[in-house]
DNA sequence: CCTTGAATATAGCATATGCTATGTTTTCCT
DNA sequence: AGGAAAACATAGCATATGCTATATTCAAGG
């Protein structure tokens, strides 16, 4: 049971053993995105909630995220630490600079996952959950091959 | 600060304010994948190194995922319990049905999504890596979409 | 056989993310 | 103005995921 006598397999070896280190990368890099998930969905949260009742609230947040209050007081404590937010207690949450930035970056990978997929023909329910789970893990190449697929689907329909 | 008295953008306003529990059923999804995403990273790996040398020993589950191996093993008890493998103390991992029922899975979704992002013409190693993060997103619907993609790719190159 | 290095296990710690329960502060209506 | 409701803060807890440091077991070579 320990020692394997037989052949190994090998087209299965080779898509494992071939690039190690490739799929230790990638899992650390997905590692590394997992942390930053939840700065990117509360920045872009308020940033939409900004721009669409003038100030966002966290009583607004975690109806949204579907989530305690308090843990949502909990995250944005992270989130002024972390230089994203600026918040005075009993007062509404207002994004930093950088915090505008990330707001800006998200909201722009998201609309290209959540267009690229309805291109695609996937049902607007659908590509909008898909959409919010994805949009943390696209690079900048996929991302750019995306909005090459929506425009040639814009072209060619 | 708190009234816009302006005309509302609307594109930005309709996704926010159309339908908040939509979204929120969206997070919600995106907390129960994140939470299985550790059970399906393993299995799917486990089962890899079975295939490929006849057994999974923690070591090389932490070489591969790039974790220390307290890591591994803490993470391994939780699995067992929650019945996806079984393990006996200084024994090489076994997969239970479940494991290995959610390996097949996952090495399925994974295979479509790297095909997919493949025939989108993503190179290998950016398709590779944007794999291991999407394939947890991506819901059956979506998933058969980029079957049909690339089907269809494969008839007209 | 026995030692020694590799693999495992265990203990103890830190942090992020979630919760409930309980107080405080604002806000809003009468 | 004053009190009720809503929003917010805080405390205390649980769990998952990571780490380092230390001990233990196994397997292989002398």
């Amino acid at each position: 049971m320990t020692e394997e006598t037989e052949a190994p397999v090998v087209g299965l070896l080779s898509c494992v053993v071939d690039e190690p280190e490739s799929q230790t990368r990638a899992f650390e890099q997905q590692r590394r995105q997992r942390d930053s998930m939840m700065a990117q969905d509360y920045c872009e949260l308020i940033a939409d909630l900004i721009d669409a009742q003038g100030e966002a609230r966290a009583v607004d947040i975690s109806r949204r995220l579907g989530v305690a209050h308090a843990t949502v007081v909990n995250t944005i404590g992270r989130l002024q630490r972390d230089g994203y937010v600026l918040q005075q207690p009993y007062r509404s949450i207002f994004l930093t600079e950088a915090g505008r930035a990330l707001a800006l970056e998200c909201r722009r990978r998201h609309q290209i996952v959540l267009r690229f997929l309805e291109a695609l023909g996937i049902d607007p329910e659908t590509a909008r959950a898909d959409a919010e789970g994805m949009e943390h893990h696209v690079s900048e190449p996929t991302l750019a091959a995306f909005e090459r697929f929506i425009a040639e689907r814009k072209d060619s329909p």
